[in-house]
DNA sequence: TAGTGGTCTAGACCACATA
DNA sequence: ATGTGGTCTAGACCACTAG
């Protein structure tokens, strides 16, 4: 299911061995990940035929399927029939509502709305730092902004990025920019979100947070702390989301 | 993933024919689900081999694994090499956590300990039922009881279950368990929860809570409002749960 | 040694999309 | 008509478990 680099994986495909220590699918299924890490295909784009892939990797197609349905599960491709298998992007509309778990109480999910209130760069703090597993000092560019629902502003999202990663990130950029913010990320620097770890708490609004939100001071709000990681569980975002939730809440499945 | 309910499902397995409006591996998935749910094979019980249900279905090996992969994905089931494929249980620890986000800020995740507040039958209120899929004025126990982790009440949970399905549930049937409450339900009741779906808010203390948490009034509390399905998404029970977050958070994880 | 799930292959046919 | 993924089969061999 995750994205694991879980075996030295040899390129040489040979058949049940022995002395190999991943089953060829998982040897495949990496080749493929890197693959989509170095750019060969590109969110949105075709990758190849099933029995193209079989041939270049000299193996037979149901290998390649083994691992071409363990990326599809993963959400890093998508397959459609009679069309081909796809990579994944966060650009189309199934895609959005992947890392976006704040939908209204009552009515459809509405597409999101962000105003950005912040764009800068600064010194990683020690804590940002180590969860970007970067070093304190660091340069990182940091987004505030906020997100409104119907109009209303429901989410106010502190954001910290690489700034190795970001370099042309600005906030006349983000404003010109219309859609899901990872969205920017994958076609703009490169970056594609694979998964998320986030951290649930309630937690009192400060001043500051409750007149930007418009609520009173110390309302009950669910703070949302999340680390997000691309390829290879490299992480490239840390963010941290308060949300009022008289009219929202945040939605889970647990299977 | 889910539990599909997706089609009549015929039980005559015919190979590749078109006038069948599920593939072979969702009807057998369906014939084991049945199995499942009518107790054919208890929560940790070994399963018939795959070349046995294969003859026994009358289909190859493989469209059984098909259907078993589903299954064991979904956590109905639980393979293990050399020895065979066995019903999952909320007993054994590995499924303990599956249902339990909750896990202290620092340090390991600790078994939890229950403090029963009360049990008792009442009439379903309206949302109650509504969620239960119940008349409302049906009967439902309700449960309250307190969540230790570490020695700490951190969770106060509120409890409703269909009357019919929990006859024999007691304040002291419930005093003298230890363990998962999930594992009490699978053995005592042949109620087995095989998914759930939460939505989380952030909600201030009232007097009562507080005490019971031993928080401050008005303290901010993270509310879990859970929905539980057994086999064919039959809801079978409905939790409130509020939680203090200062040494502990609600963990996720996005894909 | 025997039985189980796990991997891999090769080939057939179906369902869907496109030209 | 062609090419794609989706299903199904049959058979071989590997890895793990237990008697």
């Amino acid at each position: 299911m995750t994205v694991d680099v879980d075996s030295p994986a040899e390129s040489g495909a040979r058949r049940g061995s022995g002395a190999v220590f991943a089953p060829l699918y998982r040897q495949i299924k990496q080749l493929l990940v890197a693959s989509l890490e170095q750019g060969e295909w590109k969110p949105g784009e075709l990758i190849p035929s099933e029995l193209e892939l079989a041939h270049r990797f000299q193996v037979s197609q149901g290998t390649v399927r083994k691992a071409v349905d363990e990326l599809a599960a993963a959400n890093l491709l998508v397959r459609r029939q009679g069309k081909g298998t796809f990579v994944a992007t966060h650009h189309e509309p199934r895609a959005q509502f992947r890392f976006l778990r704040i939908v209204p109480d009552a009515g459809e999910a509405v597409p999101a709305e962000s105003r950005f209130l912040e764009c800068r760069r600064l010194k990683a703090p020690a804590e940002i730092a180590r969860q970007l597993q970067l070093k304190t000092g660091d340069p990182v560019v940091y987004v505030r902004r906020l997100l409104f629902l119907s109009g209303k502003p429901v989410v106010l999202d502190d954001i910290w990025l690489p700034g190795a990663l970001f370099k042309g990130l600005t906030s006349e950029r983000l404003a010109r920019y219309h859609g899901p913010l990872y969205g920017l990320f994958e076609s703009e620097f490169d970056t594609r979100m694979i998964r998320a770890q986030e951290q649930l708490r309630a937690v009192a609004a400060d001043a500051t947070v409750a007149r930007l939100l418009q609520v009173p001071k110390d309302s009950p709000l669910l703070l949302v702390d999340r680390v997000s990681f691309s390829y290879g569980d490299r992480p490239v975002e840390v963010r941290r989301g308060l949300c009022v939730t008289t009219a929202h809440h945040y939605r889970n499945a647990l299977y």
